[in-house]
DNA sequence: TTGTCTATTGGTCGCACATCCAATAGCGTG
DNA sequence: CACGCTATTGGATGTGCGACCAATAGACAA
């Protein structure tokens, strides 16, 4: 089975790796706590036992529990929106139509969790809300640029770039704040939301940032 | 200077109310807490001690502490909606106006936090879920309702009040959910998204929803 | 092979929480 | 005034958490 623990669950057979690693392996598994079970589920006790290591190991690491909050936290939003809207050229208008498209399925629901997750705790936590916050720039700024590219290139049509990234984040997070508590999903008109502000603020015609 | 408890903090004089007073007593404190701290503040001892009564006391009328933050939210949401949408005649417009001019002010930051707070806490709470849920039912009526109003006064423009009540709050949702990372306000073209959003659906003329 | 460095262990400590319960003491009734 | 009902106490129990630290044992160099 697993080749690095003890073969029968007896021996602790002590493992050891240099810091990076295993610092990059903590780490690692908070984000996919933090994606899947929330902050809170991060606990020295619990990423240790997922590791096969003592929960003393962890906070060697990270001394205080906050900053592998924060670090996971930050972790799993980059590569989220590494995926949602990859950093590669192409064309600006199906870049943002994927972008959009993939905000409707099933596996954002995952996403905007941690989302409202990071942000509520940021209200205790100041350590995370710093990481929140540069989250946000980045997602803002990525946005933006494939916006502005889509401006220079034509396609879109904006005064503003910036402004019209964050109407449509904004729009984003006011649909991803139900994701807890809606059962069946919104009406179309509502769950479209995103998609047709961005069509409006670019000035494209209805239906074009929708994938065929 | 108090005229119930023990006047020089040495016998703890005990006092006797009926269960509906004590009761009533404990959830308008609880919902305080809510509002101002956060509902994971919402805590036995916490509520004791602010009420100068026993923690054995909050868990007999609240067997499970959960369902003490359920009303808790419930009764402070409450609250809120009635004092920003009053269910009382007047004119749509100025109704919605006053609405979202409210929504703008520092006072809405408590409730944007409160809803945070809820809507994140869900994940994990039942109870809690089945409120806000509820409330949610509450809110999207209540702005139903006035829009209907507008419509058959012919003030308003809308084919489907119930969606456009829907997009506005989601967009409010949207902008709330920044309240506790945003140092400086929005942009005014961000911070107005919920009166352009509501101009643009009900069909009235830029400004038409600003109070002078 | 031996020695050294340090990643890792295996605990401990104190704190805050929900939950449960027998004993107590207000307060209205007779 | 005395009595009984019950709101309230005071304490105990168990859980999970972050933080801290001396002792241990891998792994690499000499």
């Amino acid at each position: 089975m697993s080749s690095r623990v003890a073969n029968s669950d007896s021996q602790p057979k002590r493992v050891r790796k240099s810091p990076e690693a295993r610092r990059a392996e903590i780490v690692a598994n908070s984000a996919a706590i933090a994606l899947a079970e929330g902050l809170e589920c991060i606990t020295m006790r619990r990423v240790a036992d997922e590791l096969a290591v003592r929960p003393g190991l962890i906070s060697h690491y990270f001394p205080v529990a906050e900053d592998l909050v924060a670090e996971a936290f930050g972790v799993a939003a980059t590569a989220e929106l590494d995926e949602l809207l990859p950093d590669t050229t192409g064309q600006p208008l199906v870049r943002l139509a994927r972008f959009l498209a993939l905000t409707k399925g099933a596996r954002y629901d995952d996403v905007s969790r941690l989302w409202l997750n990071a942000r509520h705790l940021s209200r205790f936590r100041p350590a995370l809300r710093e990481r929140v916050a540069r989250q946000e720039g980045c997602w803002r700024e990525r946005l933006t640029a494939v916006i502005r590219e889509g401006v220079e290139a034509g396609v879109f049509r904006t005064e503003d770039p910036l402004a019209t990234a964050v109407q449509i984040l904004v729009v984003l997070d006011g649909l991803g704040a139900h994701v807890n508590t809606r059962r069946d999903g919104h009406p179309s008109a509502v769950a479209d939301l995103a998609v047709t502000t961005a069509e409006r603020e670019l000035g494209l015609t209805p239906g074009a940032l929708t994938i065929p």
